[in-house]
DNA sequence: ATTCGTGCAAAGGGTTTGCACTATT
DNA sequence: AATAGTGCAAACCCTTTGCACGAAT
């Protein structure tokens, strides 16, 4: 199924291609190339640019959606037009998935009040998971 | 006045810091470190570290906001605490600004669904706007 | 006088790129 | 055989940091 999604995408099938799209499939979040780098290795060695460039290529393609967060780093995801947003902890980076996206009907409103002709956004929620909740000192709330 | 604030933020009021300040006053959207060094030429040299550190300071007693936007740059503006976002165009990087926020209330139902602290979010819109949508070549719209 | 801000140059982190080599088509 | 992918090392961009000097309290 990997093979497919390169073949119509005009990439070589590579087994690091292969690789790298189905630790992006079997992901539940977006990841950063540290992260597949981490989840390939038990498999494949490669390289970091070698990761970078099949990513990149892929989302040339489309296939895969590139996101700049907060942390400073880029994460990558399958590109699966059903669109979600995170919460993710500023202090142990835990992450919790949206499955509700309330900006679609915003959009068509910017449209109509701008004239861009728009193609996405980016929405991160920043907060404090429970357990760092828990585990912090009183004077610090 | 940005003595006042340099004052209740506890740090001392430099030319340098006070005229930081009104530039970011003075803007009407977040401004990069590049976009303030050459702003604030006109008046005074400062070397980029200098900018670095006064913004970095008053990030720290939130009275600038510092956000990473997907250009990959740091953006800043002052905590007005009336929050407002962006659109920006993919093409020009021209960037207006949206004035309504939509997502307080969707922060409380994540907030009861995750027990997550929301502290903050980040959103960002892209596009194309009415400028770059009229001088693009018809097969690539 | 003390404390903190600044310039400079160097380092840092994440990402990209040039080149020679290897694999896929 | 031709084309595209990969590894490696170096370069890149933006940002941060150490240190010596200078300015604000």
């Amino acid at each position: 199924m990997n093979n497919k999604i390169l073949k119509s995408a005009d990439l070589k099938q590579t087994k690091k291609r292969i690789l790298i799209l189905s630790v992006l499939e079997a992901a539940p979040t977006a990841l950063t190339v540290d992260e597949i780098a981490e989840i390939t290795s038990k498999d494949t060695k490669m390289n970091l640019s070698t990761i970078y460039r099949a990513l990149n290529a892929l989302v040339d393609k489309n296939v895969v959606l590139k996101t700049l967060h907060q942390d400073g780093k880029t994460y990558f995801e399958i590109n699966s037009h059903t669109h979600k947003h995170s919460l993710v902890c500023t202090i142990c980076n835990k992450k919790v998935i949206i499955d509700t996206c309330p900006l679609e009907v915003l959009e068509q409103n910017l449209t109509n009040q701008t004239g861009y002709a728009i193609t996405g956004h980016n929405l991160e929620f920043f907060g404090i998971c429970p357990d760092c909740l828990n585990h912090m000192p009183e004077k610090t709330i």
